[in-house]
DNA sequence: AAGTACGTCAACCGCACGCTG
DNA sequence: TCAGCGTGCGGTTGACGTACT
């Protein structure tokens, strides 16, 4: 079928962006605020693409953005999310405050991959490299894989999760109510529920998030550790298990969707879109 | 000192999805 | 219901800096 180009190519600039693109850029969202990228660059009076414009907000220029070298401790929850969430940089991204996608991406290419491999892990299976050498029935590793089915409607999350005894497979609908595999396996999960940027939790809890979640209980039902999320209790992952918090407010379990400490690591404060 | 290889990261590209008329 | 639009996402590219020979 084909689209309309996202703009006028012939008329736009391309490549590094200059001191004085960049001042108009933020005096505009300045005084405008964010969205409408197709329209902003004409009225900003850019000669760049709307998307170009977006990317250089939000990977550069945003006020809240975190400069400088990852942290030991953000390297770890990397490391974490990645083997939870794969190549979702941008959820990823969501749980760590001033990080974009781009740069997580750009460090886990360029540095973390390597960290994991000199530590012999597939950075993209997070298992040992040398199965023989660490028996998969002994290492406790939790896999989720995102992979789009045919119908593209259905999003199936498959989740391995090798510890004592427990193999458990997910797949959750992006429409509610129309997961049975999912009720059947795992009653009380819900997951697609958990996966969305911090700050819904709190402020908008309400409204219905883009990657398919809904709202509907997120801001009051009991906030799970990771792995009773998955369904695997008394793993080696669970928090919760060995406090006996299962339910509760996430003010009271100190953790978040996936079990990530809060407090250790703030939540994003921007806005997300 | 010069040339080459490698690493890093900003930016681009194409696709998919949600929204709207 | 469907097509078009706007936006977001993930993969890839290429310019630039640094290390190595």
């Amino acid at each position: 079928m084909g689209r309309s180009p996202c703009c006028e190519k012939a008329h736009t600039n391309k490549g590094a962006w200059t001191k004085e693109e960049d001042d108009r850029l933020i005096a505009y969202i300045r005084a405008h605020g964010e969205g409408c990228w197709r329209s902003l660059p004409k009225a900003a009076g850019l000669l760049r693409c709307g998307k170009s414009c977006r990317l250089r907000w939000i990977n550069y220029l945003r006020p809240d953005l975190k400069r400088g070298n990852f942290t030991e401790e953000e390297d770890e929850l990397i490391i974490k999310l990645h083997g939870l969430l794969g190549n979702k940089w941008s959820l990823i991204a969501g749980r760590l405050p001033g990080r974009t996608d781009n740069e997580i991406k750009n460090y886990w290419n360029t540095h973390i991959r390597r960290k994991l491999l000199s530590r012999g892990i597939d950075p993209t299976t997070h298992r040992p490299i040398n199965e023989a050498a660490v028996p998969a029935s002994q290492e406790s590793i939790t896999t989720i894989s995102f992979s789009a089915t045919s119908n593209s409607k259905e999003e199936k999350i498959t989740t391995t999760t090798t510890t004592t005894a427990a193999d458990v497979n997910l797949i959750i609908s992006k429409e509610e109510n129309k997961s049975p595999a999912r009720s059947e396996r795992c009653p009380d999960l819900n997951l697609d529920l958990r996966i969305s940027p911090p700050s819904y939790n709190h402020h908008q809890a309400a409204e219905p998030l883009k990657t398919g979640g809904r709202s509907s209980s997120s801001s009051s039902s009991g906030t799970l550790c990771f792995a009773c999320s998955l369904g695997v209790q008394n793993s080696k992952e669970c928090s919760c298990s060995s406090n006996g918090i299962i339910s509760g407010s996430s003010s009271n379990s100190g953790y978040d969707f996936l079990g990530l400490k809060t407090g250790v690591l703030d939540y994003r404060s921007l806005e997300m879109k």
